[in-house]
Formats: C-alpha cells, sequence, structure tokens
RNA sequence: GGUUCGGUAGCUCAGUUGGAUUAGAGCAGCAGCCUUCUAAGCUGCGGGUCAAGGGUUCGAGCCCCUUCCGAAUCACCA
C-alpha cells in the first residue's frame, strides 16, 4: 500500500502552518482531497481548520500555506489556485506516472499481507435449515458471507468460514413424516429431483395437510390454538422428534438418508454460488452441549432455575428482558444451542473475533447471545459482531415459503445464466471463433456476475427489492457493465502483447486530467478495502469498482491506447489499462464474482 | 408501548472522518455517436423542499433534539 504522495503533502502542509503560525497542527486537521472536476488541480487541501491559527481570511491564508508548499516541496507542488478556503494543488506528473508504476507493479495492491500472527476472524454464514431448498434470502447471505470472509482476509486477518447446519429438530421430522405417509419411496435418483427440493415438497406437503386438519378441527368446534397443537400430524411430528433425541435407528437411519439428500443438493447450489466452508458444524452434534455451559452458569449465580425447573437469565439490568435457557424438561432452545456451538469452536479455533452473518430479524437475539457470552467468560463474547442484513421483498410484499412467493435460488441462478447467453447472442458484435462451450463458461460467468453484483451492491443492512417480473440488468451500474470493461481492456493487453509493445517501465510525459483522475482512483482502492473491513461493508468495493471503470469506459472513449504514437503515453496508457484491469479483478473477487477474457 | 434499523429523482440505489453557489449514478423517457483498441459502451436533455421542524458552526443529506412514516423484534420457533 502506498499513499506515500499525499503524506508527503499532509506532512509539508503541517510543518508549512506551524512555521507560518505557531502552534500545533494535529494530522486529523490536515484535509487532502481529490480537487472538483471544474477546478485546475489535482489535490485540494481544506484551509478552514487554520483559520483560527492565521487569524486571516480564508484566501490569504491558503495563498500562505501554497507559497510555503511551493518552497517546500517543489518537486510535487508545480501550482497552486485559491478559491475561497480551498487550497488546489496541481501535482508533477512525474508523481502520478510513479504511483502508478507502484500500483501496476504489484499484483496484491490494496491489500494487507496475512501472517501467521494476524488475528483469527470466524464467519458464520448460510446457516441453512436441512427441510428446504435454498432461496434468494439464503443468496444474499451466502454472497455477503463469502465477500466479508473475502474483505476480511484482504485486511490482513486470518479467516475461518464456517457453516452451522441446523439439521434437526421439529421442521425435519415434517419433512420425513409426509415423505414416509406419501412418498411411495421416492428418491432424488427416481424423481430427478435434486434432494433438497424433493424434500423441500414433502415440507410443503406436510404443511398443506396439516393445515387441513386445523381446519377440519377448527369447523368441528375446537378453537384455533387447540387445534393446532391436536392436530394428528403435528403429534405424530413431535412423536417422531422424541424418538430421534432417544436415537431410535429407525427414525435415525431415514434422518440420516434424507439429510444426505439435502446436502447433495446444497453442494450444487453452493457451488453454482462459489462458496464454500473451511468448517461445518451440525446442531445435531452441538445442541446438547450448552446444557452444559449453562449449568455452569447457573453454579456461578449467573442464571436461575424457576420452580417448574426452567432456567432462566435475568437481563433486565442490561435492559432487556429476562430470557430463557432451558425449558422445564431440560431441553435446550435456540439461544442454549448458539452457546453450545461457541463453546466448540473456541475449543477449535484461537478465535479473536467472531462475526455472524445473520439477518435482521434475529438482531435481538445476537444482542441477548453476546451479553451471555460475555458473562460466560468468552473473551470475544462481547465484542461479536452481528452482520445484520436486511430482507429481501418482492414487490407484493416479504417471501413467504408457505404461500409460494419464495425465489428458489436454483431457479434464479439458471434464469440469470440463460439470460446472459441470450444476452451475448443478441449482440450485434459477437465474438468470433468462440466454442459451445466457451459461450456457456462465459454466460455462468456473467449471469453470476449480474446477480452477485445486483444483490452487493446495495448496502447490507438495508432491505432491498427484488422484482421477478423485472429481469435483473445487463447495462448500466451492474456486474456485467464492470466485467465488459474488463474484457476491452484484456484484449487490449492481448493485442499489445502480439505486436509485442508490452512496456517494462514508464518514462515521463504529459498526461490528460482523465489520466490523472484515473490514477488517483485507482489509489483509492486501498481505501476502499479499508473501509469496507472496517464498516464490515462490501458494498464498498461494488461502487468503487463501478467508479473506477466508469471512468475508464470514459477514458476508453475519448483516448486511444495503441494507435498512441509517442511511445512514453502509450507505455502508460498500457500500464494505466492493465492496473485498472487488475485492481478490477481484484475488488470484484473480493466480491466472489469472476472476471471474463472475452464477452 | 420498549428496543434496533431505515426514509435521498417516477423506480432501484450511491453519497467515505461534516466541505466548494449546481446533492450523484443506473433503470424508465427523449435526442445523438459504431469503415477507428469489444456500442453489455460514450455524450446530451428532462426529472429533488435529501420525510418535517428546530439546534450545533465558517459550512449539515451526514452530528444533536423533537415529530411523522416504514421495517424488524420484544415466544418454552429456529
Amino acid at each position: 500500500m502506498n499513499f506515500a504522495l499525499e503524506k508527503r503533502i499532509s506532512e509539508a502542509a503541517r510543518t508549512a502552518i506551524e512555521e507560518l503560525y505557531g502552534g500545533e497542527v494535529k494530522a486529523e486537521m490536515v484535509q487532502l482531497q481529490e480537487t472538483r472536476a471544474e477546478f485546475e488541480g489535482q489535490l485540494t487541501l481544506v484551509v478552514f481548520p487554520f483559520l483560527k491559527m492565521s487569524r486571516k481570511r480564508p484566501e490569504d491564508t491558503a495563498q500562505e500555506i501554497g507559497e510555503r508548499l511551493l518552497e517546500k516541496i517543489p518537486d510535487v507542488v508545480s501550482r497552486f489556485n485559491v478559491i475561497k478556503g480551498f487550497l488546489n494543488l496541481s501535482i508533477n506528473p512525474q508523481q502520478w506516472i510513479g504511483l502508478l508504476e507502484q500500483i501496476w507493479q504489484d499484483p496484491t495492491f490494496g491489500f494487507v499481507p496475512v501472517t501467521e500472527t494476524s488475528p483469527l476472524v470466524m464467519i458464520e454464514y448460510s446457516s441453512p435449515n436441512t427441510n428446504k431448498p435454498l432461496h434468494l434470502g439464503h443468496v444474499r447471505n451466502n454472497l455477503l458471507g463469502w465477500a466479508l470472509a473475502q474483505v476480511m482476509q484482504a485486511n490482513g486477518n486470518r479467516v475461518v468460514k464456517t457453516n452451522i447446519v441446523n439439521d434437526r429438530g421439529i421442521h425435519i421430522c415434517k419433512s420425513m413424516l409426509a415423505w414416509l405417509k406419501w412418498g411411495q419411496g421416492e428418491t432424488p435418483e427416481t424423481s430427478g429431483k435434486k434432494g433438497d427440493h424433493l424434500i423441500g415438497d414433502y415440507y410443503v406437503a406436510f404443511d398443506k395437510h396439516y393445515r387441513e386438519e386445523v381446519k377440519n378441527l377448527v369447523e368441528q368446534g375446537m378453537d384455533e390454538e387447540t387445534a393446532k397443537q391436536e392436530a394428528p400430524l403435528i403429534k405424530e411430528a413431535h412423536e417422531m422428534l422424541v424418538k430421534w433425541e432417544k436415537n431410535d435407528p429407525e427414525v435415525r437411519a431415514l434422518w440420516r438418508k434424507m439429510n444426505e439428500w439435502v446436502y447433495a443438493g446444497f453442494d450444487e447450489t453452493y457451488k453454482a454460488l462459489g462458496v464454500s466452508f473451511d468448517k461445518i458444524y451440525y446442531e445435531s452434534e452441538t445442541y446438547l452441549e450448552g446444557k452444559e455451559k449453562v449449568e455452569e452458569g447457573l453454579q456461578k449465580g449467573l442464571f436461575y432455575r424457576r420452580e417448574d425447573g426452567s432456567v432462566w437469565a435475568d437481563l433486565r439490568p442490561e435492559g432487556l428482558d429476562e430470557k430463557l435457557l432451558l425449558r422445564a424438561d431440560g431441553t435446550s432452545v435456540y439461544m442454549t444451542q448458539d452457546i453450545g456451538t461457541a463453546k466448540l469452536r473456541f475449543q477449535d479455533y484461537p478465535i479473536d473475533k467472531m462475526i455472524y452473518v445473520v439477518g435482521n430479524e434475529q438482531n435481538y437475539h445476537f444482542q441477548v447471545l453476546s451479553i451471555l457470552l460475555d458473562k460466560l467468560g468468552f473473551k470475544w463474547g462481547k465484542d461479536l459482531v452481528h452482520f445484520s442484513y436486511g430482507m429481501v421483498e418482492l414487490p407484493n410484499g416479504k417471501m413467504k415459503s408457505r404461500e409460494g412467493t419464495v425465489v428458489d435460488a436454483d431457479d434464479l441462478i439458471a434464469t440469470m445464466v440463460a439470460d446472459a447467453r441470450q444476452m451475448s447472442a443478441d449482440k450485434v458484435n459477437k465474438l468470433e471463433n468462440i466454442t459451445e462451450n466457451e459461450a456457456q463458461e462465459i454466460a455462468r460467468v456473467v449471469g453470476m456476475g449480474a446477480l452477485k453484483y445486483f444483490i452487493l451492491k446495495v448496502d447490507a443492512r438495508k432491505n432491498m427489492l427484488f422484482n421477478p417480473e423485472e429481469s435483473i440488468d445487463f447495462n448500466g451500474n451492474t456486474g456485467p457493465f464492470i466485467q465488459y470493461t474488463y474484457a476491452r481492456i484484456r484484449s487490449i493487453l492481448r493485442k499489445a502483447d502480439e505486436q509485442g509493445i508490452v512496456p517494462q517501465k514508464l518514462t515521463t510525459c504529459e498526461l490528460s486530467d482523465k489520466e490523472i483522475s484515473l490514477v488517483q482512483h485507482l489509489q483509492g482502492f486501498a481505501a476502499a478495502v479499508r473501509q469496507a473491513g472496517q464498516d464490515y461493508n462490501p458494498s464498498c468495493i461494488a461502487n468503487y469498482c463501478y467508479e473506477l471503470v466508469k471512468e475508464y469506459n470514459q477514458f476508453y472513449h475519448d483516448f486511444s491506447v495503441l494507435r498512441e504514437e509517442d511511445e512514453a503515453k502509450r507505455a502508460f496508457r498500457l500500464a494505466l489499462s492493465a492496473a485498472v484491469s487488475q485492481v478490477v479483478r481484484n475488488g470484484m473477487g473480493l466480491l466472489g464474482i469472476e472476471v471474463p477474457e472475452r464477452m
């Protein structure tokens, strides 16, 4: 990473101001920003903070500082002008050329290296239930989790990606029961369905029959609450859950078989999404672990037991409510399980920071979990990060699996890839010499790029709208727009290579405003990565890539690279293009978006 | 009702630790630009009381207070 240029100017400005007006200038008082396009210069020093020291008008203060900077660093500042309280500095082109050269020569520009002593960050994401296939909400979770993991790594953290699979509970029993009743031995092989979809269908079937039973009971005069508990199907499902907990061999065997089907289905979806995990935890293996911790807390007096035998934490001193940790029958609840999972994770890894990628409907849960883990002595408990993201909404409201208004992940992926394929087929300028396999691979990269960018460019914590009627765009502020620019640059670089004009180093030449601006933007990648990490906000990277690429396309339109006759300029533009393509590839890589060589 | 998070163009969204008389993109609409490195591109036009009001200061979409609107949550579901 290199901010040498701005650092030098800032330092020079500090000493200049101290010499001129006396007193101490703190580093944060020196605000150096990009000069607005309508004014001459590239960097602007804001002088308002120094008016109290100078006791002069803004214009005069800026003038004096500007003159002093010219004397101090003439190799950097070649000219300046003053507009109100803004000191606009024109920087010697050689500085920009040097800066570009550094970025161009550094394949990991913007990234902080990871070493064995780097902090260890564990990121939990995905965390599906095994009773239905993944939908658009899960897609957002998975893409955010993956991108966040990449961003944290780029900021110099050792990252462990983890997934806690919710593989037990009443919901699985519902699918199992429905399959036993109406499945007639159907399997993914015999039905041709993906395993997760097959199980999901039986979950829906259960719900359909269950609701009929409830309806009938209500018509017979039972009140709805009782009917929901007394319906034969739900009672049967509960019996199955009890058998499962008692390790009934038949139930367990069925459970294993059906979960395996689901996992095979999930693996396909994960693969298509390009996400993976370093360590997968299964709730069936962790759900008992929390009890021990709760008992421990009970003995330490952190929690208390009620007359009925249930265990509670009183969080009213923290401004929250009382929270149940163990039921009267001794079984664990969600919170207990998360405590248990935390315990296992801490045994497995020396975690410095834990990040949970979970939807914002669970904000309260994680507020409580943080307090409980802290009380129980987990050093990272207090500072655990709940990366809380908003819901994906459809034009007529939320996605509800029961109402069949979910957008299925596999369907969506297939549609995006097919649309991308159609898009390139419709294009006037078609790629030549392209095989069927290549075309399909490009469609996959572009279609997934469109989907991923569409989701990741939005600030994670906001609810976002997805309209299935209007398919995701391929023009404008989209993944394909960025990928297209990359492919254009790669095309230029291939041709430069064929012509044997790939530069080794750069020499001094005149630069246009657009070229300088591009170098400045390139430099900004490091700041974007840093900010994305600090704020846990991958959308920073998406927006950064868009701005960079938009600027490059303007340059591409107005300037020629290969036909430039001045050798020094041509070399600069080739290096500039190469640096842009590299930063775009790295930036999109952080988002889990691939870039195609051609499209 | 309590807590948390949102409210920026017709629609979807940006807007870095407060900075420049004119708050930006994209989509949708209209008008231009391909014998020239990939037109999935580029250029232009129209479109806004940044929810409302007050405050802090050289300066507020951003910070503070109040109000209005929306979402989530406050379960012996996960």
